[in-house]
DNA sequence: AGCAATAAGTTTAAGTTTCAACTAACGGAC
DNA sequence: GTCCGTTAGTTGAAACTTAAACTTATTGCT
């Protein structure tokens, strides 16, 4: 429910325009998931797994902290440990203590996984171009990047985020 | 990894401008859907419940085919089987025969269900204003509206999202 | 130094989603 | 009419995610 058509004008209610920016955008969002998902079940892993090893390759040494990695993917900390532990078992990824923060742990890109990613890249990037890249023009795809953005931001700002992903119990 | 420093002119890679924006989009929905479902749990519902019953609250009689609804909201049929469940045991919702068809089962928003999503409609709606809207101009949100309006259009004509939404087992 | 508060990660259990198998009903071909 | 392939929906188990409690280490305060 997102508008009634006896109270348009109050502010609690979206305007049409409003409506459909929103729906479609989580629609698409949806959709996106689902075939992005369902191109990388070809090499048995979910696009929350390439994301990890996607950073990972990126990283210098190819080695990143538990906890950033949990805030570049937006994912639980608890959610990154099960994950982890996941890619792991594979071999993909490996993890080692954190010099000079002995409660850190860095997650690291094997040899193996370094491999592995380099293999499904491509099928995945032509994922990502026929689904999402393809319907764009270069100018819609820059003032995408820079909306999302935008909202990226504003949530941050918020702090919100935080507060969720690594939630703390209510004092007493 | 979604380009390589050594290989910037291959088709397989994106430029990057595409990265940013695929990048962007990806974390912003991420985000968004995490806040989302954090202002909904005040009312002890995720996200994908709310849309179901916000979806059923604008039908006539405000009732739906499992089915439909399941492409609607972009759910498997067990998914949407399975919420429906949780749902019904809240009383929200209820599960009556298709007239017509008797495989068919519709979904229909029950009085106190309609209630509900009454109460919880002006403080979801403030989350998507604050976290989605505020951030764009009205410009920038027809332009996103469009974008993503192209992008659902071109999965959708793919059918690739029937497939995975709905999948069969392969023929001997 | 000593202590409380915070931060990093893990763990276990509960809750949710996926996957594959299943039942029932429709629809067209013959 | 009956057979066969397809569609609608459910089921139960496995896989994954979330939530809360817990351990260990760091930081800041006195």
């Amino acid at each position: 429910m997102y508008s009634m058509s006896t109270h348009i004008a109050q502010p609690q209610w979206l305007d049409a325009e409003e409506q459909h920016a929103w729906r479609e955008f989580l629609h698409a969002s949806r959709l996106l998931d689902v075939v992005l998902d369902r191109d990388l079940q070809a090499h048995g892993l979910q696009l929350s797994e390439y994301e990890i090893i996607s950073m990972l390759s990126e990283q210098p040494n190819r080695r990143l902290r538990m906890s950033e990695m949990a805030t570049l993917v937006v994912q639980s900390r608890s959610r990154l440990t099960h994950t982890a532990g996941r890619l792991e078992r594979r071999g993909w990824v490996r993890r080692e203590a954190c010099l000079g923060d002995r409660r850190g742990v860095e997650l690291v890109l094997t040899d193996v996984g370094y491999a592995e990613i380099t293999r499904m890249a491509p099928t995945h990037i032509d994922s990502v171009r026929r689904n999402f890249l393809a319907q764009l023009s270069r100018d819609e795809l820059l003032a995408l990047g820079h909306c999302m953005e935008a909202i990226s931001r504003g949530i941050r700002s918020t702090g919100v985020c935080d507060e969720v992903l690594a939630p703390e119990e209510q004092p007493a």
